[in-house]
DNA sequence: GGGTCAGGCTTACGTTGTAAGCCGCACTGG
DNA sequence: CCAGTGCGGCTTACAACGTAAGCCTGACCC
């Protein structure tokens, strides 16, 4: 009931701020960088302040989350209402959606993997209002229920593996692990082929075989076991993310017209 | 009696051990429980020792993934040689990802998102080992070097998506308290469609107001803001994931061979 | 038999999430 | 104007975590 009226009161953190600052600091950093402390200390504040905000970490994660998602509805781009037909809906909040997912690159996995609240609630789409936008869209449409589960599932899914794939590309594991345990490789392994583990004995740690045994600090791998990867590597390498999103996308949406058209 | 002897060392534990009781715990009770000390009481031994077969709990946390990946070596399904065709082989090795990933639900998250070495090794076939077979495979089979990439990329993606689409819908929230500290928000914020946002102040991120507020803890939804997805409820219940992965996989190998069909 | 050392155990430290409670100030109704 | 109320900060405290450092024992080899 007490509602604040008259010149809002002069308030200092709120909900939102926690959870921008908790963005900020996994966009720049890594979810593991944000540490109720950390986000406390970039506000300026003490971490216990934040619980008056935040009901727990786990909850400021979900918020943080959903703030994600969220920029879905101030994407103009996506917000364009629905009247070019369904191809261009799905097609403009497809790419909105990838818009977000490369905005953060780091929250992604967050988004990903945040258990739901339903076995049917899955990302990237995991808010009730874009779920439903997307259905009665689709319903609009004409798509019978049969057509609009298979196309709300395969449109999830086609976002979910793609856009994982692309963000996880581009956030690499911190070559910093060098980190004398693991791989002690002081000597990049010669460009030799032989897996000659020359002393080496040192390692206490005997590890069974880590792919990053098998990759030197260069990138390059071991051209003996796997020529093909080798032969490649160019290729693999290169960024092909732009214009393969579309083409997944166009494919995508050809299986649904197709399912539309025929029985 | 108490210890084994003969040949070398009569050793208790092992790497192998510790990451298999690692794998144990996530498949129980998730990512979260496989503290050092919960695993090494499950072992009866004290967490430090964990530390003379295991580097970091991060690196036994890449050992766990590989462990996991490593169960396509022992599918004997996926293991058969690939005279049968680049289109069998590729099916069987989707189908032993799968198996492995409904084996873990828990820990594919985990096989998903841990950050890999080079961009180019993605999930959810991580080990060089599997990729040099599948390129390796695919080129045997006649492809030049640009339908393998194509085939390499949309493979992972589809299995990617598809597969943390259905293990997440089969590991949901601890369907706990309410809580509701979260949305100590006065203002009842309307989602949706034609969201009527007033101008936002700042860069403001969100609007606080959980999906959880949406759903009781019965998994009803709010009829009334959502009628397309109250609609469907049933049908989005449904479980339907068996055949559907089949049906994208051909979708996929289709396409596939459509692209090795035409220049 | 003495030396080596793999492989356990103990202790200790810094960091984390968060429960509990304190206090000042802005706002309120009388 | 003044006493009261409660929001929103702060302080303190604690259990659990990952892990650095070092100790101790018993199986092995010469």
């Amino acid at each position: 009931m007490g509602t604040p009226r008259g010149g809002p009161r002069g308030k200092g953190l709120t909900t939102e701020i926690v959870v921008a600052a908790a963005l900020e600091l996994i966009d720049e950093q890594g979810v593991g960088a944000a540490s109720m402390r950390a986000i406390a200390s970039r506000l300026g504040v003490e971490a216990m302040s934040l619980y008056k905000h935040v009901s727990t970490r786990d909850g400021l994660l979900d918020a943080v989350v959903e703030a994600i998602v969220a920029e879905l509805d101030r994407d103009e781009e996506v917000r364009r209402d629905a009247s070019d037909g369904w191809r261009d809906y799905l097609e403009r909040l497809a790419r909105g959606v990838r818009r977000y997912a490369l905005a953060h690159p780091h929250a992604f996995p967050l988004v990903t993997t945040r258990p739901a609240e339903a076995p049917w609630i899955n990302p990237p789409l995991r808010s009730l209002g874009w779920i439903e936008s997307m259905l009665a869209t689709l319903a609009s449409a004409g798509f019978d229920d049969e057509q609009i589960l298979f196309t709300y599932r395969s449109f999830n899914s086609f976002l979910l593996g793609y856009l994982l794939m692309e963000t996880g590309a581009r956030t690499l594991r911190d070559p910093q692990d060098g980190d004398g345990s693991l791989g002690t490789s002081d000597e990049p392994i010669p460009g030799g082929l032989t897996p000659t583990r020359t002393e080496a004995e040192q390692d206490a740690v005997a590890e069974a075989e880590t792919v990053a045994d098998k990759i030197d600090p260069q990138g390059d791998i071991e051209i003996a076991d796997h020529p093909t990867i080798h032969r490649l590597a160019a290729r693999l390498a290169e960024d092909r993310f732009d214009e393969e999103f579309d083409r997944g996308l166009q494919r995508l949406l050809d299986a649904v017209e197709a399912r539309v058209a025929h029985p």
